[in-house]
RNA sequence: GGUCCCAUCGUCUAGCCCGGCCUAGGACACCAGGUUUUCAUCCUGGCGACAGGGGUUCAAAUCCCCUUGGGAUCACCA
């Protein structure tokens, strides 16, 4: 590679960014980076009728939350503008134009019915599934004729005979016959454009070096490389990236699970972990160092050591190494990255956070090895924003603490220890000795005591350590849930 | 069905290109144990794979062929 290459990431904003997009996306980056070359972003909106800004606006805002940058796109523009493919639609229809002048593309009257028609003999026959060049054959008086007189048609490339074989950066030798391509439609009977043209004509426009995609372009690619050269350009290199599979082994899609970024953006992924996911599904930093930083990646990145076979997208994997990044995280930040989920959840509002700010740190800083998104934390610390009585015991914490017959008993008489105990101040270290001391001197084993009032405190059968968990929802209303706590226990 | 791609533990993968260091390494999940007031975290250990068959070679997970299995794609959608 004599000059630095220049990769496109070119989604279509017909919906939001699919998380197998953001991984495209996400390797052009890291190899545009890598070489020190461009990353280009180009919308490809010619789908009228379902592209929106919305949609451009969603997809943009998530590669920047992965932490991707563009050095050419529709908002900060660059040498190839513009960057949005409806408007360089008058240079698609010029080259289509040439091409056609050219002889290298034929007009193609033939009627949707006769091409179904045609489709459904070559299913029965078991025989190539291609058009059968009928109006190759036209004349161009005829042709000329049948236009004068108003017929419809499109603009098929005309394939040459012959074959063509790529050198895949990720799968090696591809060789494809010409006999089995189709000559496909450049230009609809509207006159608009398809994808397969334009993604060439932009490509070329734009100086693109390497394309770097989903593996379900692989099949397509010879009908580009030969529209190259008939344009009159080089082909770039290629690289047909794995795909993302759901756990039914297809290609991810909504059937078997969230697709979409936003989908794990609003799940409370920690973005560092998603861009770290993303790249282990068909690519590995050294076969043993599962977290590294996209820094890692971009110094290390090399197409050739991307995997050649789909990857199930590993639910499991994923929600482990959010946790690892979520416990990486210093107390100030998950509090500031957990509070808008706390908000969304109805627990608290953003001023009430705040004006208790050191106080939800302290309950981050208790919760924060047990949630591994910021999600999770809302359902873990409901208990400390419900009042006494909505506080909901959890079935197997109440079967725990039923277990105990004398558990009303010993609440109530904790409850009078613990009363006079808090007068001299206790540290909570202290607090915790002397209520184990308390419990033996009683002829008791821990869980008669901590069980019930694990119960009557939080309502949950696990969590937090329960001398921080009386201090964080406060001894006096600590003191009233063991209380009432015992009273449900004993009715 | 045509064309194309792929094939290492249940899952993500290292090793394959440049055969021997592989009685195949790591991670997730799972199981067992330790720590803990419980849960979680953490620590220790365990389970667990080269799809099958032929070659080539002194030697094959690694190279070649076949079979089988899986996937993608076959639009006037991108």
């Amino acid at each position: 590679m004599n000059r630095p290459p220049r990769v496109r990431f070119a989604p279509s904003p017909t919906g939001r960014l699919h998380i197998g997009g953001a991984r495209t996306a996400l390797f052009n980056w890291a190899f545009a980076r890598r070489h020190g070359g461009a990353f280009v972003l180009r919308i490809e909106d010619t789908d009228f009728e379902r592209s929106t800004r919305e949609f451009e606006r969603a997809i943009l805002d998530g590669l920047a939350w992965l932490g991707i940058r563009w050095d050419e796109g529709p908002d900060v523009g660059g040498p190839h503008a513009p960057y949005r493919q409806s408007e360089r639609l008058a240079r698609h229809v010029e080259l289509a134009g040439n091409l056609r002048s050219k002889g290298l593309a034929y007009a193609c009257f033939c009627s949707s019915e006769r091409l179904e028609a045609l489709r459904e003999q070559q299913a029965r026959d078991k025989s190539r599934q291609a058009y059968d060049r009928t109006c190759a054959l036209l004349s161009s008086e005829q042709v000329q004729a049948r236009h004068a007189a108003g017929e419809k048609s499109v603009l098929r490339f005309k394939v040459p005979s012959g074959s063509t074989t790529i050198q895949d950066r990720v799968r090696g030798e591809v060789h494809f016959e010409h006999a089995d391509v189709d000559d496909w439609v450049m230009l609809r009977s509207d006159g608009l454009p398809t994808y397969n043209f334009v993604v060439v004509c932009d490509d070329i426009d734009m100086r693109i070096t390497h394309v770097i995609r989903g593996e379900e372009h692989l099949i397509n690619t010879p009908k580009q490389v030969l529209l190259y050269t008939a344009l009159g350009g080089t082909p770039p290199e290629f690289a047909h990236l794995p795909l993302m599979l759901g756990t039914d082994g297809k290609k991810l899609s909504k059937r078997t699970g969230d697709t979409s970024l936003e989908d794990y953006q609003s799940q409370g992924y920690p973005p560092a972990a998603v861009a770290n996911f993303l790249c282990l599904q068909g690519w590995a930093l050294d076969g043993s160092r599962e977290i590294f930083t996209l820094e890692q990646l971009v110094a290390n990145f090399a197409l050739e050591d991307v995997s050649k076979g789909g990857a199930i997208f590993d639910l499991d994997k994923f929600r482990w190494l959010a946790g690892e990044y979520v416990r990486q995280e210093t107390v100030p930040e998950l509090a500031k990255h957990c509070a808008p989920h706390v908000i969304a959840a109805g627990l608290a509002s953003a001023s009430e956070l705040e004006q208790r700010h050191a106080w939800f740190e302290q309950v981050v800083a208790c919760e924060r090895e047990r949630i591994h998104t910021y999600a999770e934390l809302p359902g873990r610390i409901a208990w400390l924003f419900c009042t006494d009585q909505d506080l909901a015991f959890d079935a197997k914490a109440l079967e725990a603490a039923r277990k105990h017959a004398q558990a009303p008993q010993t609440l109530r008489e904790y409850a009078t220890w613990l009363t006079a105990t808090l007068a001299s101040s206790p540290s909570k270290d202290e607090l915790r000795t002397a209520m184990k001391a308390w419990v033996a001197a009683r002829g008791l084993k821990l869980p008669a005591l901590f069980q019930p009032l694990r119960l009557a405190i939080t309502g949950q059968a696990g969590g937090l350590d329960l001398v921080d968990a009386m201090e964080l929802l406060g001894h006096e209303q600590s003191l009233a849930r063991i209380e009432l706590g015992a009273r449900r226990l004993a009715g």
